[in-house]
DNA sequence: GGCAATTCCGAGCATTTCACTCGGTATTCT
DNA sequence: AGAATACCGAGTGAAATGCTCGGAATTGCC
């Protein structure tokens, strides 16, 4: 499609996206121990083979224990309220970080253009405007805004 | 390289990075009417040819125009102070939207998972901080923060 | 002990996007 | 006329995306 129509600014890749909704829902079923991949696959309409890859990266992260053999699944690493949306984008889709020279944390790896780098800032804002967003929401409040299964009915909003 | 180790959450493209050099590089020559890609490529050292097309996409956003011939070359359609950063980003990388159900403007495209979409909230919020940010920040606030060239040197920030 | 349900692991693969290049045409200035 | 420029569309190699598949290790239950 060449570069003539690009499709859209900041899209998040289906890793963030299938993660997030699998991290909802763990959150949900908290209070229930561990939950199979396929239970969480079949609730949120996901390919499960895809599925045992995010939560790899999820693993190895520490957001999330599995637990092997029948009867096994998996389940939060700690408490909902303790894991923000930026965990889960971080370990999804890596540091939050529009421009390399804008990474997080130690942010002075290679401006090529040190003398008037005016567009440094921009990338430098977008990317703490980003981390302070993701990072103010936590799980707990993200699986309490509406439940579809388990409880029956919530009150709206 | 597989799904095992995502770069980096939020990248924008050399799309909108070379862009938006290419719009600060017209922002501070704004005075002198036309610019040529070729003096942008050469100050900023990136590909022309490469350039030719992204100028393209900001013309068609109205945020350029572009004079013919010897001596031709681009200018901002309109005052510095008058042109974002997110207009920039839109016209290069399309609109923002983490997820295609969280597009600018008519939200409603369609969301899967209607009963209890709570990942959705969190793709809106960024939408919305992203674009409030990128809104934010103006060419001529851009412009005037460090000039390499032409001014010979500003007084630090 | 055997079997089924799981997590865990690594490879492979089709499609799309990215980051460009190239060749050509139209226009304008000198 | 000739040079400098914008404008246009196609093409291309490399990488990322979005999965699937096969198998090994572990655990619970009969």
């Amino acid at each position: 499609m060449l570069g003539i129509a690009p499709q859209a600014a900041f899209h998040v890749s289906t890793r963030g996206e299938y993660g997030m909704r699998l991290m909802v829902d763990l959150a949900r079923h908290w209070s229930e121990g561990t939950v199979s991949l396929h239970a969480v696959a079949t609730r949120e309409d996901l390919p499960e083979a895809y599925l045992e890859q995010l939560v790899a990266s999820l693993r190895k992260a520490g957001l999330v224990r599995g637990k092997r053999g029948a009867g096994g699944g998996y389940m939060l690493a700690r408490d909902p309220s303790q894991i923000t949306a930026g965990d889960i984008v971080r370990a999804l889709e890596g540091p939050i970080e529009p421009q390399i020279c804008t990474a997080e944390g130690d942010a002075i790896v290679n401006c090529v253009l040190q003398p008037g780098c005016a567009t440094h800032h921009v990338w430098m804002t977008l990317q703490s405007t980003i981390a302070k967003a993701l990072d103010g929401m936590t799980l707990a409040q993200l699986a309490a805004s509406d439940a579809p299964s388990t409880t029956k009915e919530t009150a709206r909003a």
